[in-house]
RNA sequence: CGGGGCGUAGCGCAGUUGGUAGCGCAUCUGGUUUGGGACCAGAGGGCCGCUGGUUCGAGUCCAGUCGCCCCGACCA
């Protein structure tokens, strides 16, 4: 509780608050992105009304405005999935408790996040079901029912879903104690079948995220420590943050006979012997809006990739008093738009001044903004400013729509060639334990160093640096273990992560 | 789960030694405005997170609890 030393003091403190209050700049600004990037993170989340907090702990409501950024995200996706032969399914949002414990580790794993319900009405259940945190075990049991011969396989389905992972930490996105996802789940007749599933996948959310979402990464495998609970291997995509930390952005996972022992997952071979399936499973959640905030955001709020973006463009008309031409004009802006497939949104509304609304769209991180006024009808031209660039221009009338296209494809561009660009210089060789560690501690970048593949090297990492294996790196192994110094087995990419 | 901070109007906050709850923004009404967050006038809006305690009296003191943020141990 703060006190004052005379009333004169107070007063003068109200003052100042009240100055402060009038300044209307401080107080709806964001906390900027270089000053505190948790803070700036948590401003523009809400502020561009992507996601509000709930009264549910961990659990955030997803707004309109990031939904529908989540359902364009789908709908890549979903059509790639399609493309490649999977198809769509949905499972159970309960799973019998007896099912999470047929495979050891994966029960081991999840454990400690997993919800349970244990009465339905006022009756206690006879067993208790979990909340599935992953659909590997109920998706398991049905797969051994209809699995019967060679030619029932392979299966590849795919659900669009929600999880329950009772997280002690949560942000919004980032980490959220029930998210939404999609979960791959394939069962193969080869084992070279379904890594080939395995590594296709990952091809799919690596195109994805560095395409569509214009986010660049590290992809590779992941150590034994740290692949998913009750696979042979998990294969991932890392995305860096500004901040130097790691976000686990997409897996991909052989899963070998593990599940299809504990579920019994067999069929009949063509030469008569009984087998066991070698299963996979992928997934990529919202947390990947997470990453495309963290990723391109700026101080003055979001900048979404053109691809995925809610709103590719935005037609503002400048009206003075009984300004018909000028809104007529820009009605027609927005259907000309329109018909060339940009997702375009006109606010004609009255009452907000044209910088009130420029600041809003950039907060929202709309791609880019046309301005219409009176000088532009004179002057037969349309004015565009870039949001990844801040860029002003006025173009000719006639070449609106393909100067337009020409800008998606360009802001599409420079996002991922900004967040590459801090992707590289955030990427620093060590060669020794020391320079290891100042680069994670002091110059908080994702090291690429040689490592033995021993548990005692990879737990100092964290140990001394708070830093894990995000992924192997596929660069060939020049040196030896910057830990131990006995020889060298993998080159790792080592970061901080969310 | 540990350490620190914060819960008062939709949002941001003030509330001094306990004594009838305030400011700015936002909202609503009317008018003037509109090329980078407009102005004037008026109006509405509160279980002071929740529970209990101390007190004649609690936003203020005490205890508990829930939630949020930040920093560390576990995870997509």
């Amino acid at each position: 509780m703060q006190t004052y030393n005379s009333a004169t003091e107070y007063k003068e403190r109200l003052e100042i608050m009240a100055n402060q209050n009038n300044n209307k700049k401080t107080l709806d600004a964001v906390t900027p992105k270089s000053e505190d990037i948790s803070r700036w993170y948590t401003d523009v989340v809400l502020k561009a009304k992507m996601a509000d907090y709930s009264p549910v702990k961990g659990c955030m409501v997803i707004r309109p405005y990031g939904y529908a950024l989540w359902e364009n995200i789908q709908q890549i996706l979903d059509k790639e999935f399609k493309r490649l032969g999977h198809v769509n399914a949905y499972f159970p949002l309960f799973i019998p408790e007896s099912f999470l414990l047929k495979e050891a580790e994966h029960v081991e794993g999840f454990a400690p996040e997993v919800a349970w319900v244990t009465k339905g009405g006022n009756d206690d259940l006879e067993e208790k079901l979990a909340i599935r945190p992953t659909s590997e075990a109920i998706i398991g049991h049905m797969y051994s029912k209809w699995v019967e011969s060679y030619r029932d396989l392979p299966i590849k389905i795919n659900q669009w879903a929600n999880v329950v992972r009772w997280e002690k930490v949560t942000r919004p996105f980032l980490r959220t104690t029930e998210f939404l996802w999609q979960e791959g789940h394939t069962a193969h007749r080869t084992h070279e079948e379904a890594k080939e599933e395995v590594m296709q996948m990952l091809q799919v959310y690596r195109d994805f995220v560095e395409n569509d979402l214009a986010i660049p990464l590290v992809t590779g495998e992941k150590s034994q420590k740290e692949k998913f609970a009750g696979a042979l291997n998990t294969y991932t995509i890392e995305a860096l943050m500004p901040d130097g930390q790691a976000l686990q952005s997409g897996t991909s996972h052989d899963l070998g006979q593990n599940f299809s022992k504990a579920f019994d997952i067999n069929f009949l071979d063509s030469d008569g012997q009984r087998k066991f399936a070698w299963t996979t499973s992928w997934g990529i959640s919202t947390r990947i809006i997470g990453a495309v905030i963290m990723a391109h955001g700026d101080d003055k709020g979001l900048r979404l990739p053109p691809r995925v973006a809610p709103t590719q463009a935005v037609v503002i008309p400048i009206v003075y008093k009984d300004s018909t031409a000028v809104n007529d004009k820009a009605k027609e802006l927005t259907t000309r738009l329109s018909k060339i497939g940009i997702r375009v949104q006109l606010d004609d509304r009255e009452g907000f001044k044209p910088g009130w609304k420029y600041s809003e769209y950039e907060m929202m991180g709309v791609p880019l903004r046309v301005e219409i006024g009176q000088k532009d009808l004179d002057k037969g031209q349309v004015c565009l400013v870039r949001r990844d660039t801040s860029e002003k221009m006025f173009i000719a009338d006639s070449e609106f729509e393909a100067t337009v296209e020409k800008l998606m494809q360009e802001i599409q561009e420079t996002l991922f060639k900004q967040a590459k660009e801090i992707l590289e210089n955030k990427t620093l060789r060590a060669s020794s334990f020391e320079e290891f560690v100042s680069i994670i501690k002091e110059k908080r970048c994702m090291a690429d160093l040689v490592w033995c593949g021993s548990a005692e090297c990879e737990n100092k990492f964290k140990a001394e640096a708070g830093a894990t294996i995000r992924c192997f790196n596929e660069n060939a192994v020049d040196g030896n273990c910057v830990c131990c110094n006995n020889p060298g087995k993998h080159r790792v990419f080592v970061a901080r992560s969310y």
